[in-house]
DNA sequence: GCGTAAGCGAGACGGTACGTCTGGTCTTCCT
DNA sequence: AGGAAGACCAGACGTACCGTCTCGCTTACGC
């Protein structure tokens, strides 16, 4: 379950306990409802049932309080991808080999696949062709700054020998993250070997 | 302009002319009308501008007749996908070089970077992450037959030694085609040069 | 219970039976149900409850559906008043003696104090001293009218020597009726002697 | 401007000036901006206008503060009628003569007409049609102390031979004020043969 | 003179209703 | 028969107020 998900233990329709207000001060908790209950309706009802006055009514929130503070679904669903995806998929920073790189694009296959945090970034994608501002944001707060510490990684990783990248850091990551979201996108199962061969033909050294 | 498209001489916003009534025969006027209206609307407005209402406005044509031929709009556009990419990005069927499977990248590449029919294959692929039927028939009416003729294509390919592939065909297929969808939906410029370095890394015979 | 509502038999809380559908004409079941609906939950809940939610929920009909036919709630009660004005409370138009006026204003007073649209007529005076509109329709559609049958009917009668109104007829009409109305909106039981003095006094030829 | 509005020489839209702060005792530059600000709200832009908000926001002022102090906004407008209506139209206690109470019921019929806080009279009159508590308010507050002292009064008149009233005193009341509210509620103009006539022919003693 | 208590402006909160909009269904009329 | 027209139910949209609550501040009172 995703960092923002409440626990697989707890109910998703029952009545929401009345949380202590906050008086003047933004509600963390409300905060918090709403990133989860967004969550869940992804991920047990979809896209189409991910309305603002759904939302509002699972986390036992207000409408208003919801607009006060997003200004559109997309950014609730841009929060819990942005705070998740920190969690459960880190770029790493310190590791430059070969095969941390090998490791971090299983990670990323298995969190397309398996993560409800996945299905927000598939979703976001999906949206972003039908509305520019979605594009916008997502590349702004998630794709760009990722792809910025990924590009940043592999360059350090390349400057150690470890990997010879067959084309410029930018086209290599479409190379290899391309394949994985497509199959996502398409609905293909996980298939390991494909990142392996991916690795091997793109970054390897030849040799 | 796509195949199923107005011709550019044609006026776009005008009061759709009184097309001559059918009698008790299905109308193929009222057909091309609605699929020209779809693409043209997906075209100039976006997805979000193309509700069954505009489509009908727009083709002169009244909602039941649409409601009456097609389940929803997603398969309006998948009827305009198959019939305009049948007739601007065919799967070849009878070269099956190396160069021939490069051709053919570099012509997906432009397709849907620059064909109205790539941003509906484009639209279609994100509307089937929010709503299973559209992935179901985007599958069964387009993808599926699509890389069937792709597979056999490269299978002969590979028989006649043109090619190595890498890994089994529809995974090949997923890395190559992956980075080219993957890069058009996050609005990256085509990038002649990944498309060689894909067919080398991963079709080339080694030498 | 006044004329456009539904009879006592009938259950006020049960789900609406599903009406047949009109096609492209107006559909005049769902226009009396939103009639009945509206007097039905004055009645019964008060002016605050007369909320468009309601009588839609009530109704068993869109919202929608009472937009496009009245611009506001209170041209509901405009409709139900004049319906259920006419039949219960008709201004003569045949005989104009002293007693018949007489009688008038009895019927008036307990009109008022009795009938569902009694109270819908000070529901109406009420919000018409809130919302210039209200106050330009009631009068347009239903005191105007009316004041104009009254005065030609009393004319009558002054010509036929029945009466010698004390001042011109609509300031006779207003001192007649002026203090039923208030009493009526003050909370004050019928007082039957009051009626009759006030036409001795200002109507009755002095003897 | 009525007693309790801020003098027509001071900008209704402009920041209030920040007041000086009271401590532990009730604030009464508060309570009168209150006062104020509801009086003026109602007065430039009706009732529809009149939310606790907007009282609030004008004069500058914490919903809080109006919801320690008044249990709805009804009560801030009984409270400026009460203030406003002592000043502007005082029942008369000393001169029990006829013309005193031709005298009163014109200044009546011009504080309808003319004086702010007979529109604030005509509101809750209205306001009481909806709302019961308005009308037990109303009553309790405002109507029936001032019904007590204009029938005390008159009974002084009939008492010294001034008046012979033609009924009970509340008959005779509602009977010389109905109308005049009445036609105040219905728009009229106001007419001072109206007053002339019914205290003629409601409390002269007959010659 | 310092703690306690209350009033204050501010503003977030859960709610309800507003009036608008679109989707998909249905019926009637016309060609 | 089939297309055109449009009324209908359903329900999401984003906004405005409702009345409640807490916060952090300020002032007056009493120990």
């Amino acid at each position: 379950m995703s960092a923002t998900s409440t626990p697989p233990t707890t109910e998703p329709p029952e009545p929401p306990a009345p949380r202590a207000r906050s008086g003047n001060r933004r509600d963390e908790a409300a905060r918090l409802a709403v990133l989860h209950a967004a969550d869940d309706l992804l991920a047990e009802q979809g896209f189409a049932a991910l309305t603002v006055e759904a939302i509002a009514r699972r986390a036992g929130v207000a409408k208003q309080t919801i607009y006060r503070w997003w200004p559109s679904k997309v950014e609730i669903l841009l929060d819990t991808l942005i705070e998740d995806s920190a969690k459960t998929l880190p770029v790493p920073a310190d590791r430059p080999t070969a095969a941390a790189v090998r490791g971090y694009l299983h990670d990323f296959a298995r969190f397309l696949d398996r993560d409800p945090a996945g299905k927000v970034l598939l979703t976001l994608l999906a949206q972003a062709q039908h509305d520019p501002g979605t594009a916008a944001s997502l590349h702004r707060r998630h794709l760009g700054p990722r792809r910025a510490q990924e590009r940043a990684w592999l360059a350090a990783a390349a400057d150690a020998g470890e990997l010879a990248p067959a084309l410029d850091l930018d086209a290599v990551l479409d190379a290899l993250t391309g394949p994985l979201v497509y199959a996502a996108m398409t609905g293909a199962p996980a298939r390991p070997e494909l990142v392996d061969t991916l690795v091997d033909r793109l970054l390897a050294p030849r040799g």
